[in-house]
DNA sequence: GTGGTCTAGACCACT
DNA sequence: GTGGTCTAGACCACT
């Protein structure tokens, strides 16, 4: 689960959405303290702007609240939040798929079928990593 | 069909993604011509630049050959290497969105809902459209 | 030995190297009127703009001599002008791979041994075509 | 090797061929940055945005990845993707030359006889800059 | 008129 | 600071 700095998704995006799959998987749990900054951006082997951004918009999104002088701590409701954003990210980008198929000519069920790789692809090899 | 000059995929990209569709659909045929980078330009409201950058990528792909002083000519197999690029660009985009949603901690069956409802809308607002 | 339109070779050159080579091999000798502009362009199916400007080359080269209202005729020594260019041509094409290829940093054999090969494959392609 | 803004090659073709030269002549190695679209700019003289468009290039042959804000790698595999695509280049342009001068009426003797003269040639004007 | 290249300059996302 | 996109405008080769 490390980042991934060829990706064109970007660095900031990739923390973010590793810390959201973390605080829904339990690891950081509600009043548990975050990684500070530096700490985190030496550990992904980030800059510490990069850790800043997606710690800011864990913030927007409610996950976490920071207090000043003493760090950011994971709210009470985080996990259910993020399983909320995960799931509305994840529709957003299986819209643009589908939508982008269609619009391109593919059939509804070309696009399904595509669909079915993509999903056991991921499976089959989510079982080997996990 | 219009371009969004506010997406966050480039206008270019919009471009040469509506005009793989034409062919693909049909609307423009082996040995069309396609509308010149100019006449283009005015018509979609950009620069001729910007079209002259989707024609390079659909002459890269195979799909349309120019002929310098004469235009940009649809390719004999065009219809089939476009819609190849769709499958291809689609299989992507899913691959990517399913292993978002399954490193996110979703699990394969919330996954497969979220592609259900979004497959609905978009078949849905397309038969409006069409 | 027709036109290829869609190759990267300007029309009109494809022209004038056509002539040249039907002249060196004595389809028109010394003294004989080549085709008209006109009955050139239908014939090969290209605009006359684009047929004057081979000739245009030709008659820079003295292959060819330009006798108002009468037409272009082959000059005395067109098949040794036209020989001669040729090779000068070729040379000139020779000489950009090869500095290509060693700017890029391949050896002498290697590029010895692209040049064995495209020989053979053209040597070959030519006896079934001839 | 320096860039010639006269050449019929375009600039930004030249940029790339010289940078494919210094990468699989170990100038560049794997994880390198290479200098910056403006550094580069400057030093060749030449707009921005015509250094990156040889960069996109270098980009879609596989030879460097892009990391917004950071800069271009060479990758991994890169010295063996530059010598392929070297390769392929020179093959091409040998064989344009090889098939010019046949269908052109010269032999195949004499086609070798020039490629003789050009290879020598450059060998001798390289062992000279070297 | 048509495609292709280049410059100058602006603006944006990311680090 | 670094890459990526876009505009406006110029110039060239080819038909």
């Amino acid at each position: 689960m490390a980042i991934n700095p060829n990706s064109h998704v970007p660095v900031f995006r990739q923390i973010a959405h590793h810390l959201r799959a973390s605080i829904s998987a339990g690891v950081y749990r509600p009043g548990d303290a975050l990684p500070s900054q530096r700490v985190l951006a030496v550990e992904m082997v980030v800059n510490p702007n990069t850790v800043q951004r997606a710690y800011e918009a864990l913030e927007r999104e409610g996950l976490v609240t920071a207090r000043r002088g003493l760090g950011l701590f994971v709210s009470e409701r985080a996990a259910d939040i993020a399983r909320a954003n995960s799931l509305a990210v994840v529709g957003e980008l299986l819209s643009d798929a589908v939508r982008s198929g269609l619009s391109a000519g593919l059939t509804a069920q070309e696009v399904q079928e595509s669909f079915r790789l993509a999903l056991d692809q991921s499976v089959a090899s989510q079982g080997r990593t996990t």
